[in-house]
DNA sequence: TAATCTCTCCATCAATTGATGCAAACAAAT
DNA sequence: ATTTGTTTGCATCAATTGATGGAGAGATTA
């Protein structure tokens, strides 16, 4: 009975085959989920977005918490995939390179992709009562970003300190992103132009930051 | 008919007589909302933790959005004459003082009050449809803070740069205070040990940044 | 062709939710 | 004491919501 190699998890299956409907409500899901919460979702607006009926959701996914678990774990895995891609291209350049090219790339994506930060954020103000959903596991790509940074050597040694900046670092990309549509207005830019004060203010503040950091670590 | 001078709407009545059952409800309203979102609220939820019956609860507030958006302007009121204060306390000091002094005291304040921060996140990662829901006056408060920090001269020239970083200083306070929950198990810091990392990682951040634009200015 | 399996929708359920009418309790004013 | 106005809870409603059973359509296999 063991699903370890036999069978495949739904999310498997549907990410096998993009054109399945079991990929397509995923798809749907995930758009709704990110503008409206959990509680602000109702099975019935997923379907009715894809264009069938609720049991045929229910049928391929279960139960709505379910549904809402798979979409989590879809975008941490992609978000996954692109953190280390992005780490791939700044892998041996400068600090302050490094960290201009990552917000620069990271910026880019997000801002294309914004269900992802509004999901990962929404999901630790408001968590479902009740049910257990998935955990998303920053802990191993925050070290991975440590360690990259150079703010720690070894994967076990890093400290509080290192894990709260690399947070801060995630937390002000992840907040101009899905704050856009509140934060536009007030700031007094649309689209690109947001884009591009977004990138220059995360630069702004976080390329000080840590080469006051490395000038200490040299000295 | 006009309600300027002799009406009082539910909310100053509320304020005047913080014992009366308007100011009740709407003590555990900002807690749970603060937890649940709009949407993840019901007014049973409320009026149990009351202790009353909701239609109480609808003769003192009317219907669930009015509730909600009395609860935000209440918030709003509240952490603006807080800034105010902080304000005050920083007038005249030099700018790495203030900047410190300043993420001390608005972390020891919204660390003792996390339902404040946890509305106004929430309230744009996710709005309730149909209803229109108070939106919060954040630009003359950005803009005061731009004009204390020395980020601009006037009050109406004031560039999109400079309320960019206002705004990445006030999120990533924000944040650090909201994802409380979420950030502690991942840092491994709880409580005050969580709120010292807090202070030390915004610091380390901020003020470096802040302190390459007023060595720009004065050169 | 017959049998089986996969998928889809219609009809329906029980529970929850926002909201209201109404009468009783209570206090204040006459 | 009687009237008046305010506050509160009981009972109830209609709409929404998560969820399921079962019948039928369609493809695949025997």
């Amino acid at each position: 009975m063991g699903k370890g190699i036999l069978m495949a998890t739904p999310l498997e299956k549907a990410r096998r085959d993009p054109n399945s409907m079991k990929a397509k409500i995923l798809a749907s899901a995930r758009k709704i989920f990110s503008k409206n919460g959990f509680s602000g979702t109702t099975t019935r607006m997923i379907a009715k977005a894809v264009g069938i009926d609720i049991s045929t959701l229910y049928y391929h996914w279960g139960e709505k918490a379910d549904l809402y678990n798979a979409v989590l774990m879809d975008t941490q895995e992609e978000l996954r995939q692109e953190l280390k891609r992005i780490e791939k291209i700044i892998h041996g350049k400068p600090l302050p390179n490094r960290l201009e090219i990552a917000i620069n790339e990271s910026c880019d994506y997000l801002f294309q992709n914004p269900e992802i930060t509004n999901l990962i954020l929404l999901n630790y103000f408001t968590k479902p009562k009740g049910k257990d959903i998935t955990e998303f596991h920053f802990i191993d790509i925050i070290t991975g970003i440590a360690i990259s940074m150079g703010l720690a050597m070894d994967k076990d040694k890093i400290t509080k300190q290192a894990k709260a900046r690399v947070m801060a670092v995630m937390l002000s990309l992840f907040n101009f992103i899905a704050g856009k549509k509140f934060l536009s207005p007030i700031i007094g830019a649309e689209c690109r132009d947001y884009l591009d004060v977004v990138k220059e203010t995360l630069n702004f503040i976080l390329i000080p930051a840590f080469m006051q950091e490395k000038k200490i670590n040299e000295s």
